[in-house]
DNA sequence: TGATAAACGAGACGGTACGTCTGGTCTTACG
DNA sequence: CGTAAGACCAGACGTACCGTCTCGTTTATCA
């Protein structure tokens, strides 16, 4: 009975993923992602520790959860559509920026990018869990404004939005070390519009 | 005097403090920064380990001297200058894109990212020491490119230089990801030039 | 049914706890208790060093146990009985004070001495366990002979049999030094008796 | 006079000498041999570690030192001489028994045997020197009083003196745990005298 | 009287063991 | 059979002393 028996045993208790992943949510809001251990979530949690190893092979895999399930998540910030491309993007980039200063914010950022760690791969789905969202919204957008010219001839909206993002990681990786990114990176970005 | 009471007891042994410090920074190279620790240094060092914490109270404040020292840097670039802006920073960032996926150069990224993030006091003199080069040969580069007509009308040569060590930082961060082509990121921010 | 709550995790070890005692014990038979570390003990139990930590305080914890236990004991020496007590005395005597310059049974003595030094509530304990089964032989023996006659008028069976123990401990403790004759000790102790 | 140079360098400073010494007896009385480190002997001296390894190979030696110069030494009981030997052992007995409650004759006494560590010869030393004297005491009296027919016929002085000092060796060490000696002990070592 | 040399205090050196903490695995009792 | 609990082995952590080795300083003597 391959499938008929999914329901042998006890099933796993939902309950139990939620709270691990609640527990990491905030102790990674209080104390930071360096100091996560997988005992203190499993404390919090109520849960065993063996419980979180079932569910998740790793810590850092915790964090890609909860950034999956949408329980941690860099700001969302939508980008306006005004039909003006660029000062949509300079509203975008302001706002985002703004609210990177929220230290929590900003550790999330630290935490996602340490949780990168030295494994390849889990790097890899972190990022395109929490920077793939952002990218695509970018992409979406910019493409829209190109075909209503708003974007340069030789900008390609892929090549636009990872400078965009990059800037972004650049200024939360470097908190008040350099000066906010301005209006000027857009209109770099967008180039010689015919609008 | 103030300095007469310095000269008590043995001196400290700068031989064992750079012999912690090459240690440190090969361990780094070969293992990445997660695999690394006080106890491998010492060994490496063939110091002991009373001595790593004489001279520095954590692992992560090592990390922050080989990087003010100029002993753990991303790898130099230089910018090559043919007179055509656009291709040179083409070959530029291609070069350099490539080099990070040296694991060594990634494993010095992330190492660099976690020794300043709690770190906070020092972090911005990390970035600047690991970011700062590339950012002013940019800006000198871009300068000159403007100078000579190569930089689209709308450009901001400090904005260009933010985005693409933004975009650098973050392929280092994101391995394996899709990737806009460099060609493409180039010329989108250098827009329309009159070349 | 107060001890329910006994079986919530994986119960202890016994088997560990019984390697660690019986690693303990050799490392002293080999190499003496000052060269006894908990860290060695772990090593040779095929143990983690924590699991020691668990169930004992400290080293000198270790030892009383052994010694309490019985695992860890002076070699017994049976004290003969061939009806005639003195020579009966001085071979018992001649035998035990033998087997002392046995280095193992001599860093044993010292395990005792050291293990009950910061241990003051369980010192009794342990000299009772150490001392206690050959006090108890030999006033059982002396007063048989006593009964026979062949213990001197003034003799007090305790008396002797401490005066004998202390006798040995001294000579274990002061291995070489000039000690007197076993037969004049015995003599001595047993006074002139009828035989 | 080949050692006429003797006197070339700085000479040895004696108040340190005895500065250490005070520092290590003062020490063993506040806290006891096993926590007695060179780091604090030196310290507490106002001198050098090295200073202390230039005097003494050892820690222990220190104690040897401290006994032989008469700084650290067990209760001084002389035996009394009244011309009868019984009586004036059981005195001796008696007193010394008692001073052995102080609980820093009792460390010290504890301190001795521990300092026998597994090093035979600083053992064989300490002994010596801290039981030597008594040992040679007893053999005194006892031989005086078996000139005077005040010891048993069998009884060998050198054999008596072993069973006193073991006797009260064993009464140090297990202080409570068994009643303490009593004339009853004197009167079967000496046995049957003529007086 | 000035050079030489040994001992001094201080304290850093390479080590070793400590007792604690976490990681990941395992083994129990309960539901 | 999944869970909470918690013991298991392993190994890094930061600390305390060890015994040795420089340092700069002090205090002798011998030239």
């Amino acid at each position: 009975m391959a499938e008929s028996g999914r329901g042998r045993g006890r099933p796993r208790s939902e309950q139990a993923r939620h709270a691990i992943l609640a527990a990491a949510r905030d102790l990674i809001a209080e104390a930071g992602y360096e100091q996560l251990t997988v005992q203190a979530i499993a404390a919090r949690a109520g849960s065993g520790r063996q419980t979180v190893y079932r569910w998740w092979r790793s810590k850092e895999l915790i964090v890609a959860e909860l950034v999956t399930s949408g329980e941690l998540t860099l700001p969302a910030v939508p980008i306006p559509d005004t039909g003006h491309l660029e000062p949509d993007l300079i509203a975008w980039l302001d706002t985002i920026v703004h609210s990177l200063e929220d230290p929590q914010a900003g550790g999330l950022m630290l935490a996602l990018v340490t949780a990168a760690s030295d494994n390849e791969a889990d790097a890899r789905l972190l990022y395109e869990m929490s920077t793939g969202p952002f990218h695509r919204a970018l992409v979406a957008r910019l493409t829209q404004g190109a075909a209503a010219g708003q974007v340069g001839p030789h900008a390609d909206t892929t090549a636009i939005a990872d400078a965009l993002i990059g800037t972004v990681l650049f200024r939360a990786l470097t908190p008040g070390a350099r000066p906010a990114p301005t209006s000027a990176v857009i209109r770099t970005l967008l180039g010689c519009s015919t609008s």
